[in-house]
DNA sequence: GTTATCGGCATGTCTAGATGAGTTTACTTG
DNA sequence: CAAGTAAACTCATCTAGACATGCCGATAAC
């Protein structure tokens, strides 16, 4: 274990130390889902008051390291997880190789007409209907992004009554017999709009990933699906390999 | 002006209370860049200890309401961008694209050490002497994103000196003849650490995406280049073809 | 066996005060 | 008048202590 010195008069922050000292033990020692000593304890093997110490917890909940919950004490959250972007990486696949177990909750399922963007995107003209298909995805009962789908509704006629869950790729191969690849990606990020900070339980200030993509017939090359996903900035790290 | 009752038994923390009424009056009575009073007159007002005051103004910067400067005071922040999908999506530029006609601009050229992540990811042991080349790149004036650039020292020992901006990968290609591919790119998003917000001329509380990039020698595949950057999330969009 | 209660321990909130450090203002001095 | 300096004002950090509130397991009552 490395020293833990609080340099008291280097200009830095007792709790900004604390902070860091904290994050290197956690991503070393500790596993995820397990319990930091309390806020007593670790105040006095610090050497620091409890306020200071919990400023120092207060960093790393900002970083999305660890969750306090009142009553209970303070816990370390997963590593961000890698999605790696490909033609075929979903989501569902990707957390299962990992042993988590991925939920998709579907949150509203609309027909409505396609508008400039939408329509764009899936080759079709302005005012088509399509079927707009809000889910969110949870991993081990936390919250790790929203998804809006578009599809045509004339190509997938039935999917506003059936598709009830799980995966929508899965659900339309075994429904319609098309495979889907994704054919392009754009990433941004902003704060999370509307009712997705609460979706996704997380703080209007934090940021999310926003990433456009569009899904084709994987024999004709069609546009078929085009979805805008919203991952929590905090809980996703997207791995691109050219 | 409306009642500043604090209710001190509702259950509801005074602190958030506070903050409430705060950001209401901020809204009705403040100009962007005015700024508040003080945090002891403000105290003083709710009756409140200054302590819990000041975590009242926590809330407010979370929300991007605020802002506080050590020694000047807490200044209203304008209103947050209204972040309309496609607004700024004109500025789609490929990850690729490096011979951008971009302005370079070095803030920082040190010798240090490789810490864990840095030496990881070069494949040289910890503490190896790396050069660590922290660069603004501007696009028309306008800031873009700022990089921080890892290189072992030992494989390009003149740079310190004759590097003085322009295209790093050119800078090593005439130099040592060698040229860099993009392996991996990791990318996530953040709030602007650091200077980060001032360099990128952006609001503490907008995202900016960050991308871990590492560059190998094209023909021997060995690790040359570690490069963190941050782009002002507003301003770019990542391209990815799979 | 099931339920109720209670105590210990965790985090959450609030107060009080001291000191440090950056910024601005006003005054003093040359 | 100008420059330098000191005071006053700002937020920043740290300490100390008190009490509230939520969680959980152990024990007691049913």
């Amino acid at each position: 274990m490395s020293l833990l010195a609080i340099n008291r008069f280097g200009g830095e922050a007792v709790y900004s130390q604390i902070a860091r000292q904290l994050e290197n033990e956690i991503q070393r020692f500790y596993q995820p889902g397990s319990y930091l000593p309390s806020e007593a304890l670790l105040a006095q093997r610090f050497g620091v008051n409890r306020h200071t110490l919990r400023r120092a917890i207060e960093e790393l909940m900002q970083s999305g390291l660890v969750e306090r919950s009142h009553g209970k004490g303070t816990r370390v959250l997963d590593a961000p997880i890698d999605y790696t972007l490909g033609q075929n990486t979903r989501f569902t696949e990707l957390l299962e190789a990992e042993g988590m177990t991925a939920v998709t909750r579907i949150l509203r399922k609309l027909q409505i007409p396609a508008r400039d963007g939408v329509a764009k995107r899936l080759g079709v003209p302005e005012n088509t209907p399509v079927i707009w298909l809000e889910t969110l995805r949870l991993v081990d009962e936390r919250p790790y992004c929203v998804i809006s789908h578009f599809v045509p509704l004339q190509r997938f006629p039935e999917m506003l009554d059936s598709y009830t869950g799980g995966s929508l790729h899965d659900f339309i191969l075994s429904n319609y017999q098309v495979s889907l690849r994704r054919v392009e990606s754009l990433v941004t990020a902003t704060l999370p709009l509307g009712d997705d900070a609460g979706l996704l339980h997380m703080p209007q200030h934090q940021p999310v990933l926003r990433v456009k993509s569009v899904n084709v017939d994987v024999t004709t090359g069609v546009p078929l699906e085009y979805a805008l996903t919203r991952f929590r900035a905090d809980r996703i790290q997207l791995r691109i390999c050219p």
